[in-house]
DNA sequence: GTGACACTAACGAACGTTAGTTAGGCTTGA
DNA sequence: TCAAGCCTAACTAACGTTCGTTAGTGTCAC
């Protein structure tokens, strides 16, 4: 069902791993520490071998998460070549680190809706800030007159919102793709369109 | 907009929609039943007097915030005038029905979470399938040679992304606007744009 | 080598709390 | 009078967590 979770990765690890699955499918409330144990292989009291309760692991969890989909996008905003390139890759990667991890999908639908502001603040810091500066960057380099970091919200909330709907996508109109690839492709020629006129 | 506004709520309409805005915010494992009926300013056991169990409650709330949703979109896009000016009116209805009522798009953004095909299913065709069938013939009268639906899709991605990223955009960028309206009239002029173009 | 010791990570049992839910009685407007 | 709607009290199940214990492992003086 869930991800095969390596077995010969610490048992600490393994804990996080499939506690970041389980919280995205069903939230912190509704995940309990005997799932989580089940999940593993051990007893609920054991999972106090590693982490002091549930909080730390929820945030454990998270953390492992988020830094691999962190390190996936600045990946491809490294990347270098032509403007026009860097964009498609950035776009692709961002599709990518979207559509194709779910559990860091959910996860971060889960913590915009649940997680306050401070929360908000040390997720930025620690792992948003960084992606987000250097698209804003690229963006503003491919359209000096326009705002890059605008641009770069419109791009995320739109690619995270069609991932959250897609399901329901086949519902509303079977027409409608749920191809994140064409996804992809078809946001990179709007936005490389759009740059080649001038715009508020 | 004013929907009902009678001179007595019931006590089982108001128990709805309390239990509606605990679980816009806390999810359906996160409220207790006892949460619900505080907030009400009655007993827990007194609930069971108006709904069956928690689930029914669930429901009634689900039903009672998305078909007032329904209703604001659908009166929006029965408008008549000039296609730019319906075009218009519905992007701003779409953006208020989400940005204006978060117990609403907070909801929808948990049910897209925690539901599965089924229930989408019964969400669609209650709700969400005229809206968006409405939608959809708008946007394609405006640009027949285009995808209407495809481009309806990508229009409530964004808008509901947008809504839901907003509380960290400020600590991404603190140029970026919070303010909905702006959104709305940036969509509209953008799509108002693209339309008077040829576009694949 | 070997016994003593400390450390790790697992266990079953139990703690106090809270969950959803039910039973039965009191109050009150029609 | 009577049903509707509220209450208190209680139930069982599940929750997060702590406890004492144990098996296995590495360390080191002797």
């Amino acid at each position: 069902m869930s991800t095969v979770i390596a077995s010969d990765f610490s048992t600490r690890d393994r804990v996080a791993a499939v506690a970041a699955s389980l919280f995205s499918e069903r939230g912190f409330a509704g995940v309990s520490m005997r799932d989580i144990a089940e999940a593993v292989g051990i007893k609920a009291a054991s999972l106090y071998n590693h982490y002091a309760d549930k909080e730390a692991l929820y945030f454990a969890a998270l953390a492992q998460v988020f830094s691999r989909r962190a390190a996936l996008v600045e990946d491809a905003l490294r990347a270098t070549g032509a403007p026009r390139e860097r964009l498609k890759a950035m776009v692709s990667a961002l599709v990518q680190a979207t559509a194709g991890d779910p559990v860091a999908a959910r996860l971060l639908q889960r913590e915009l809706l649940d997680g306050d502001i401070k929360r908000f603040e040390r997720l930025v810091a620690d792992v948003f800030g960084r992606p987000f500066a250097h698209m804003t960057a690229l963006l503003t380099e491919l359209a000096p007159g326009g705002d890059g970091a605008q641009t770069a919200a419109y791009l995320i909330s739109l690619i995270h919102g069609y991932c959250v709907f897609a399901p329901i996508f086949p519902a509303l109109d079977p027409t409608l793709t749920t191809d994140t690839s064409v996804l992809a492709d078809n946001l990179a020629e709007e936005l490389l369109g759009r740059m080649e006129r001038p715009h508020p």
